[in-house]
DNA sequence: CCGATCATGTAACGGGTTACATGATTTC
DNA sequence: GAAATCATGTAACCCGTTACATGATCGG
């Protein structure tokens, strides 16, 4: 369900084609918003069978047709429902952080590592975020001179936001892996010791 | 490939049964953290067929066997790669903000609604953040008192900020939304119509 | 007696990821 | 001549989610 009202959406905005709607994600989130081909073409496929939005073949010279899709009025409403549906109360949204993230499930293990191989791991990500970082700014930089839409505005903001929390994060880790080098005490293993001889459960 | 390895984590800290892996996990990153069943106990599987885990029965008075799992040495061996291994150079590790969060991909798209549906459905997810926020504090505290893994701490750190990002992100963008009220200009579909007369692609 | 807790799993479904397959045109 | 861009898709695999299925004990 989930990608595809992106998708939907965008097209409400303005039919198009596949290929462009990769395009144009790629272009109002930066390009590891990598919107991938086996999972762009069926969900159109989807979107299509559910009667959601409708197709046209154009031609063109000089390069495969292009698969034009508008929005029907059911998908219209469709999306308009979504939006506003709120999460039925209940509902819990599982952990939307930690899980998905390799870095932060790896990182509740870290103490088993040298604090060496712990500072390259960490710096290796560091650099990961400040290249998406500056990415993002650019990005933000360039909806705000087209003055798009204030709120694809603060989703780019967003992302921006998330990466300076890793940032700041990741510099107090390596502060605390530091401190462990300085006060050596504990080997690597020695949580491992003591969970396995306190017990299980 | 994912939750297997923070399976494996748990199990190599210490051994348990499938109960108790969600226990702990729960107890450590707060409840939300709702491994389930249909992924824990084949994940578990896979693992002993893998040969990184072995099983023994513990049998129960009054309620059902235990399967108390050990990693092999194998097991360990395999982790101790994972936990050490660097993503690959290029690889993009897509993503990891806007999708997979609802609010987000919904916020794209927030100016088709009128502003006081937009304040609700913002206000309805900023009393999910808070509720999670507190969570995590609390979570938090008794790791500290505990004087548990440093590491770890800071996963549960990482969470408590991200809550605060949500918090302080969604204050600014009711604020936006209530701007739109004072200087009313553009109606809710303006952009719409605006998109589709422009062009496609 | 009811619901929670302990304890194990399976089945069906949907979706994301990667890789494969094709092929023309444009740019360096 | 090679690589990138435009343009479409399929197939296999893995994984996550939800719901179903079972059953005993314990506390209120």
């Amino acid at each position: 369900m989930s990608v595809e009202f992106t998708i939907l959406g965008v097209l409400i905005d303005s039919p198009s084609h596949g290929y462009s709607i990769k395009k144009q994600l790629a272009r109002s989130y930066s390009e590891d918003f990598g919107l991938n081909d086996g999972q762009l073409y069926p969900a159109l496929a989807r979107l299509e069978s559910r009667g959601w939005i409708s197709m046209t073949v154009v031609p063109q010279k000089s390069s495969p047709a292009r698969h034009l899709y508008r929005p029907t009025t059911v998908g219209r409403r469709a999306f308009r429902e979504w939006l506003r549906r709120a999460y039925p109360g209940g509902r819990p949204v599982r952990y939307d952080f930690l899980l998905r993230n390799e870095f932060l499930q790896k990182c509740a293990f870290l103490s088993q590592l040298e604090p060496d191989e712990v500072g390259m791991l960490s710096a290796q990500r560091l650099s990961e975020v400040e290249r998406r970082l500056s990415d993002l700014e650019k990005v933000l930089e360039k909806l705000r001179e087209r003055s798009s839409d204030p709120f694809r505005q603060m989703v780019v903001e967003f992302g921006i936001r998330y990466q300076r929390l890793w940032r700041d994060w990741l510099f107090d880790l390596m502060a605390k892996n530091e401190e462990r080098v300085s006060r050596p005490g504990l080997d690597p293993r020695s949580d491992e010791i003591q969970a396995v001889r306190s017990n299980h459960v």
